[in-house]
DNA sequence: CATAATTCAGATATTTTTGTCTGATTAAAA
DNA sequence: TTTTAATCAGACAAAAATATCTGAATTATG
């Protein structure tokens, strides 16, 4: 069960967390991250090659070929990963899956919910994947 | 696209406010229930049947039978409703997907994200669907 | 008692999400 | 130049979530 994110929103995460623990410019095949990320080889090349489009990771083909990131890690937000895979409607939606009341007459949620998913929205957005780096390494070589 | 809750879940919410709205033992039919919120009658009726069995619906079968709420709703958190139907897993679950990492080490999102969670949960937690009363009749005629 | 209106259980169907396969293209290296 | 190892595109398959159907059991009411 995955907790916001499509489980492909998830694996891109993590693929681009793994790409940005290697040196700069290292291909890594879609083979490797996901033989070390337990994740679908082919599933998490879809994800890749759809991540090429937004400018967030870069491919090569051909031997010795394989992903990497498109921009320093710094420049990419989590965010920019969850935009372009699930979008943002869920920061837009009723959690209650109502269609959308005014704010005139809010339930007792709303607010609370809305406090919270502005809070989630900033950490996504708050969040560079430099960050993660020394997390990753670690968390890499324990799975 | 549903937020944090499956549609299950989010139709279940709903159902349960819908017949909190009514008098106190006051049956309603699926069909009514459907029609009013715009849900496919089985599914609500499923749905509902479920929550039978959790001891927050209660039913009865024949002519002019249906749905009504098993006890008073000050005494129905949200909470009681996600529990039965989704779970709390997406309380306990990385929102990365990674399996969990230990808390000696966190990656820049664990403590954030585990604050907004506990939020969550409480706020979950904290409200009953008394509280919803004005809201839903409101809501419910504005649809 | 017969009828009508309902829940209920279980099977089935549809849609969406997740995952896989196939073959074409690309490029490094033998 | 041939072989090898990779992405890529698009079709295909499987699984999970959502939705529908069918018929049996129940119960109020005429
Ligand atoms: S007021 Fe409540 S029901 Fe309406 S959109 Fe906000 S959270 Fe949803
Ligand atoms: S430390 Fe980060 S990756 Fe690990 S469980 Fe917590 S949020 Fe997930």
């Amino acid at each position: 069960m995955t907790v916001i994110f499509s489980k492909k929103c998830e694996y891109g995460l993590q693929a681009i967390l793994f790409l940005s623990s290697k040196t700069r410019g290292e291909r890594v095949s879609a083979d490797e991250i996901a033989s070390k990320l337990n994740i679908p080889k082919e599933f998490v090349s879809k994800i890749l090659q759809s991540l090429t489009g937004s400018n967030i990771a870069a491919s090569k083909k051909g031997k010795s070929g394989g992903f990497y990131i498109a921009k320093d890690p710094s420049q990419i937000k989590l965010l920019d990963v969850v935009k372009a895979i699930d979008g943002l409607d869920v920061f837009d939606n009723c959690v209650l899956g109502f269609p959308h009341c005014s704010k005139d007459n809010p339930c007792p949620l709303h607010n609370k919910w809305g406090k919270l998913r502005e809070d989630a929205y900033n950490m996504l957005n708050d969040e560079t994947i430099d960050k993660f780096y020394e997390k990753t390494v670690n968390k890499i070589n324990s799975l």
